[in-house]
DNA sequence: TGCATTCAGAGGTCTAGACCTTCTATCACG
DNA sequence: CGTGATAGAAGGTCTAGACCTCTGAATGCA
């Protein structure tokens, strides 16, 4: 530390050529958050970024629009700031979660490649629990689809999920045993917004056990999940029991306001 | 809807005598932030605020200023924004989670009065794998606490606390019956930041059913922290089990960027 | 009656600074 | 050779507007 001349200081500087804007119609701060990911990409856990005033000249921002990105990269872990020193890249091995993500992405993002082996999929109608729980009338029709996910081919976690048949109609046709979030927007437009989850823990029966091929009476969590879009419509309910020996759900959490 | 008198349109207006600026020290959007949550208390879920424009207004505040407030609600849970329509105050009933609490202060939240039951509390070395997780000498001392926490009276959970000596010398003789992160903050100004948390499941032993009142074998969750302060500092580390039967965890968790 | 258009209002984005607080490397002093 | 003071640098706060985009209700036409 500590070279005198070199024009960043400690920073890894990249190479980014003038101003950013290149996408059209996204918000710059949303490409500036893309551009930074980027360079965070080449860099080491630790890493201190180039100071805001000078990132900001680089991407042509304000220093304000430029610290949005950073915020948001902040919350959603990929950096840490530190008032006086500066801003460091964080370690991206752990935690990530607190992001709605369905098991396709979670698992890539673990490092595994992610499938499916389709058991049942239906078209019934809600009834009253679960007509309740996405704002539908009992008799009003839903897809109830039941998987395995499994990670390298290692069974992970039986999924239950109910999607109002309305809106996506002939979900049944598609190809289920891919990622189900994926086909939702790209067939349906639809995009998830927030879900909330509750975990609970629990051991799994003879049936659960054999489709996961653990012993009966394993340790297993329950993770329950009502996923909304923007508006807070609900759009997906889904119940999953993961194996308690082959997964865990890691989280990072922070003290008072952000 | 739609009286064409009264201030505030459909908007809750609660009498808010002039500018903010009330505590000294404290950012603006910070004290703008307690005020809003004053505010939202003693609105039903589904209210709108009143607008940002208005709002800050009556704050004294820019409206960058105000929304920087409304941002760390939004992320906090205690209110959802939608562009052209308003913000929104949010469903209090669930999650609230996703934020670092002692067990006192997440109890608390979900109604209930917390107390402990003292079981052990110790003057050690920490060890080999438990000083590499704080970042110490194997031969460095740590407090060594565990307890019973109990919600109005009914254990809940069996907490193992481990905490560096030096950080906190003549910790043991503490009353260690109370709110830990208390401690901590008022004796020690140790503040803590975040925390890295691992969720697993499993079913509790012998000894744990008889301190936890439930049968043997019942399904428990596992909770791992390792609490930072704002360096990224380890301060605490936390392994507790909680009986599933009347303990669950619940989150929101948004999709994408925030 | 019903549907399309319009438009005011609400949140979203962005700027170009000014000033504050905290950290830390450095330098001078004992 | 510490050790404490200090100045520069880096993030944090705040402003006063300008303009954009989306929503939903009012309007008006068929």
């Amino acid at each position: 530390m500590s070279h005198p001349k070199d024009s960043s200081r400690t920073g890894i500087l990249v190479e980014l050529p003038g101003s950013v804007t290149l996408d059209p119609d996204k918000a710059k701060h949303e490409q500036v958050r893309s551009r930074l990911i980027e360079v965070i990409m080449t860099m080491k856990t630790g890493d201190r970024l180039s100071p805001e005033r000078e990132l900001a000249a680089q991407f042509g921002v304000s220093r304000m629009t430029l610290r949005q990105a950073i915020s948001s990269l902040a919350t959603s872990g990929y950096v840490s700031r530190l008032q006086g020193a500066g801003t460091f890249v964080a370690d991206r091995t752990i935690s990530k979660n607190t992001e709605l993500t369905g098991f396709s992405e979670d698992m890539s993002a673990r490092g595994f490649s992610a499938s499916s082996r389709l058991l049942k999929v239906s078209h019934r109608p809600a009834g009253a629990a679960l007509g309740h729980e996405l704002v539908l009338s009992p008799a009003d029709m839903v897809y109830h689809i039941e998987r395995v996910r499994m990670a390298d081919g290692i069974p992970m976690c039986l999924e239950s999920i109910d999607i109002p048949a309305h809106l996506a109609p002939g979900l049944d046709q598609q190809p289920l045993d891919q990622s189900l979030y994926e086909i939702l927007a790209t067939t349906y437009g639809i995009k998830l917004f927030e879900a909330d989850q509750v975990i609970t823990p629990t051991v799994v029966d003879q049936e659960q056990a054999g489709l996961l091929h653990v012993p009966v009476h394993s340790p297993a969590l329950i993770v329950k999940r009502l996923a909304y879009d923007k508006k807070r419509r609900p759009i997906e309910r889904a119940e999953s029991i993961y194996r308690g020996d082959r997964y865990d759900i890691r989280l990072t959490v922070k003290r008072g306001a952000a």
